[in-house]
DNA sequence: AAAATTACTTAACACTGTTAATAAATAAAA
DNA sequence: TTTTATTTATTAACAGTGTTAAGTAATTTT
């Protein structure tokens, strides 16, 4: 019977193929600007054939939330390697930052915008965003291996990892958005520094204040 | 040549209608589903009347967006009288996360979309964000007292307002966008604590970490 | 009263996500 | 092998979106 699971890989090809399609538009034109017919014209079928492979639009939108969780991985996965807790929490903010400002579109699709979450809350609500639990694992056991070795004692492990990803967060978040733009420019008595650096500056800010601590 | 006078207010009367029923119908059913349409109906006006007002969509959303603003102002109003600064960081921090649970709606519009910056950046470059920037200040001028009284002394001002401005923002932003109610249930060892004092405890913690430092 | 300006509406364009009904291609059963 | 059944893709359509051009009604000015 091998008839069924040849449909099967076909069909996994096909979702792939569209979700390919989608990534195109949604990397060089954004998220609103990719529409599903205009998925269906990059892959020459009709639109309504997207609809035999995916739920709806946020289903796409998830997925691509997922292949952004992917790359994000794939970045932090050598940081695994680094013994030192602190020199990781500060690699993993870093690398983070850096993740925002490489591709924007991709963060925004996964910490930003509310519909892939909520795609998630709807159709999976009992898997739980497993991707967002393992990367927030890696910093929890990140923060507690710095507890261990004297940093930020007497506070909470859960409360600290919290405290850290809503710090870069916000720095990424206040950047794309373009917030920080528009402070920066005038307010600022400092003259007007690369906005890359801005963010690393910041987060430099961040873990001097965590350093002292010790 | 009061009539000339007259239209203008009455310009005026009719913009704050358009923008009142704009408000109801986005903070009952937010901003997406805040169609020119359903705003013509709300005020029995035709559709294409409302761009007589407004030049288009995004103006609308960045007049919600200055209401917004001065909802929070109105909240940081009464803080100037807090004489110790440190106090008055903290109660900026509660005052600022409150608001965002408040009115999420809100928050979003103001913190979170792209799109009434992007508006202000395309129609008007010169004044650069007016409300912002007065609320920064305000955020900067807190920061130079606390370090006149000893807190994270050889800080960069601006980089510390960035820094804590960065964190509440993370913190009330993520929770909007339901991304630590993913993880918080699973992946939390304390069991769900309700997310509104979650925010505040985190922010507590950033404050213990300030504090230390004194 | 006639002309000009202002205020507003109707109709339409070019889109959007999504669904129901239908045709074409393939597989299973007779 | 022919007929039936199933899967796959399509066309047409619904109900909506922001927005603009053209036309109408009301008001002011001449």
């Amino acid at each position: 019977m091998g008839i069924k699971e040849r449909k099967e890989r076909h069909r996994e090809d096909f979702k792939a193929k569209i979700l390919q399609a989608a990534k195109k538009l949604f990397v060089t034109e954004g998220y609103e600007a990719t529409s599903i017919r205009k998925i269906a014209a990059e892959i020459e079928f009709s639109p309504t054939t997207i609809y035999l492979y995916y739920k709806d639009k946020t289903d796409i939108a998830y997925a691509l939330h997922q292949e952004g969780f992917g790359l994000l991985r794939e970045r932090f996965s050598t940081l695994a390697y680094v013994d030192d807790p602190f020199e990781r929490l500060k690699a993993m903010g870093r690398g983070y930052i850096q993740f925002a400002v490489d591709h924007p579109d991709f963060y925004e699709l996964m910490f930003i915008m509310k519909e892939p979450m909520q795609y998630l809350q709807a159709h999976h609500p009992e898997e739980e965003w497993p991707e967002g639990e393992r990367v927030f694992d890696a910093l929890m056991q990140t923060v507690d291996g710095c507890k261990a070795r004297g940093y930020f004692s007497s506070m909470n492990t859960e409360e600290m990892a919290m405290l850290s990803w809503s710090m870069v967060h916000g720095l990424c978040s206040l950047h794309i958005t373009s917030h920080f733009k528009h402070i920066a420019e005038k307010c600022s008595g400092i003259e007007l520094v690369k906005q890359d650096t801005l963010l690393v500056n910041v987060f430099s800010a961040y873990l001097q204040l965590l350093e002292r601590l010790k």
